[in-house]
DNA sequence: TAGTAATGTTAGCAGCGTAAACATAGTATA
DNA sequence: TATACTATGTTTACGCTGCTAACATTACTA
């Protein structure tokens, strides 16, 4: 048995990534996460100064993997249009927000404060870049005011709509959520092609 | 003295709201609303099962402050258009989520099950509700579906908004709040008016 | 190889939500 | 009016939490 792990930082963001999203944030323990790393109570401590900034780290994960799959989703090159590429971008958000709703409420938490996390506010505005590089292409030649103002509309849209969708607009059935998904990708799909015409 | 306080439920609510709107309701314990009321830290569970069950509470008079808001903003009589009140909404919706932005993570905040509080769901919904009859007036003979739509859209729009102001796309300033906050409402109120043209 | 920095553990504090047992006040009934 | 009952308060205590301080072990470096 080796008393320095190694490698625990990273293994207890994991742990912590873990947890986050099968308890959610706020049910979550910085004894558990050591305990998930199988590791004393206050390891933690020697990487991380408080559980904030492990929060932190969660959440600059999540803000990453968003990224992520907003690029693949605008990426694709069998996706002709601009137009396409922007609803695939705007499914890949939903998407995201639902399938790691509880990671998604963290990142959206006041508990952390991204004034204080100058590298999850990086993150966050890096998610922001692909929605602003997409807007761009679809409308050529806009002015960097509209611009603004349509990246933030749809970008509050798309984070309003996470929120909304999780309060059970439509009761949750026991058939498989796959199902379910496809169902609200769909209206999605119809919804957002009507959001274009501003 | 008396030993029974008389009206301590209420008390408590109040002193809840109060401490919400003032730490945040993460910061926010039992013993504290208790100590606020100046009452036995364990007297608040003679009028509520749970803390959650007062959290709930103040999310409930939260959504009914809001609602109110929203009626006021619609039902001025000195707007003639439709399209007027329905600005007038916007501008009512964003200014209670900026002004009670601590009450309102709260009422939007995923530590509250709603669908554990009926009577909070409703008084959500009554908010929505008022967005729906305007939005109604505003396009008349609208098909439902339409409608519902809109409504979303709209709604997720606003409360993506609050949350995207909150973090901090403009630097806050050491001027006086109600400056900053008209500097907001102009921006809004153009924002808004374009979305209309749907 | 010795000294130091990095990284782990153990013990313990104060604050938290909550349950149980008890105390007091108001109310209904005999 | 006396008595039982119910509502509403307090005290005490338990286990969990974030976090600090003191100590132990390992890794690095001169």
């Amino acid at each position: 048995m080796k008393y320095h792990h190694g490698n625990l930082k990273e293994e207890l963001i994991s742990s912590a990534c873990k947890i986050c999203e099968a308890s959610g944030h706020d049910h979550m323990s910085l004894r558990s996460i050591a305990k998930e790393a199988s590791v004393s109570q206050t390891a933690p401590y020697r990487h991380f100064k408080t559980k904030e900034c492990l929060l932190a780290e969660v959440s600059k994960r999540g803000f990453e993997e968003l990224t992520e799959r907003l690029r693949a989703a605008t990426n694709k090159e069998n996706k002709a249009t601009a137009k396409d590429r922007f609803l695939e971008m705007g499914l890949a958000y939903l998407e995201f927000g639902l399938e790691k709703r509880k990671t998604y409420d963290l990142m959206h938490s006041p508990v952390i404060d991204k004034v204080e996390f100058p590298e999850l506010l990086d993150a966050a505005t890096g998610a922001f870049e692909e929605l602003v590089q997409i807007l761009k292409e679809l409308f050529p030649g806009i002015s960097e005011d509209l611009l603004g103002k349509k990246c933030i509309k749809f970008w509050a849209m798309m984070h309003g709509l996470v929120g909304l969708l999780d309060m059970k607009i439509e009761p949750e059935t026991d058939t498989n959520a796959g199902s379910a998904m496809s169902v609200v990708k769909d209206d999605f799909r119809s919804f957002l092609e009507e959001s274009l015409e501003i």
